[in-house]
DNA sequence: ATGGTAGAGCATCTA
């Protein structure tokens, strides 16, 4: 159906690390920024633990796709959810694990994602993490075009750059930082995404979406940028406003993520 | 000091 008039859309995205764990600290959060679209990724239920009616009561829809233990993709919505997807579209190689939910919310294309951590470079897991990223380009094509509004977002265990780690030096070597998986996400780009925060930010250093549960990490700013949102044109000249609210890290049984909003003008 | 914490679930595995 032809869009009548312009429409503002917030979008977030939040690691939860657990749903089971984390349901009162996401209710209060999703009161508190009212998100329209929400993606979540970690959420370590199976689907028939899934609280859908639970996010009912909130005003959303709900698409989940999960396994149990480890894993599980969401989206929840306030602009309903028609065509889903769940993991990659038929024709690529399926994924063992429950890592990507697709669906139409309102006028956008949106994309929950968790991308494999890969563990350790050369590990068999950083090879899956590639491949993962390589089938997730191809899946593009089979749900979505560049000229149509598409957001993919969720947690993409890769920092875009150096000045979104808190220590570049650290982490020489080590996954979320190297070449091959950097290079990944500008095949995302050269498909006809941009990352959503920088239209806002720009230039920002040491804004962080991640930081480890130990040492201390979180309390002395050794984080990681690796939460991101990807849109198409048609979302990223609608972005209005950008913000990883770090409150959201702190107090008691925070997930290891911040969540991340954005607000558009479609 | 190759450490530390958190979640799944009950011995470790994953991050």
């Amino acid at each position: 159906m032809a869009r009548r008039y312009a429409a503002r859309v917030r979008l977030a995205t939040w690691n939860i690390n657990s749903l089971k764990v984390r349901i009162d600290r996401l209710r209060e959060w999703v009161d508190y920024a009212a998100p329209d679209v929400l993606c979540l990724q970690e959420t370590k239920v199976a689907d028939d633990a899934f609280p859908a009616l639970t996010f009912a009561e909130w005003g959303y829809e709900t698409v989940h796709h999960g396994q149990g233990q480890w894993n599980g993709v969401a989206i929840a919505s306030r602009l309903g959810v028609t065509e889903v997807v769940h993991g990659f579209a038929p024709g690529i190689e399926p994924d063992v694990d429950a890592r990507l939910v697709t669906a139409t919310c309102g006028d956008m294309r949106v994309m929950s994602v968790y991308v494999p951590n890969g563990r350790a470079v050369g590990h068999e897991q950083y090879h899956y993490k590639l491949v993962w990223l390589d089938r997730l380009r191809a899946h593009l094509d089979a749900v979505a075009g560049p000229d149509d509004p598409v957001v993919v977002a969720g947690d993409f265990n890769i920092a875009p750059a150096d000045r979104d780690v808190y220590d570049p030096a650290a982490f020489v070597g080590e996954t979320h930082v190297t070449d091959d998986e950097r290079e990944r996400l500008v095949r995302l780009h050269e498909w006809g995404l941009v990352d959503l925060f920088r239209v806002a930010y720009p230039d920002a250093d040491k804004v962080y979406s991640w930081w480890d549960y130990r040492r201390g990490d979180f309390h002395q700013g050794r984080g990681m940028r690796i939460d991101l949102a990807l849109g198409s044109r048609a979302v990223a000249q609608g972005v209005d406003y950008a913000l990883i609210d770090r409150h959201a890290r702190k107090g008691k049984l925070p997930s290891d993520h911040a969540p991340m909003l954005i607000d558009l003008t479609l």
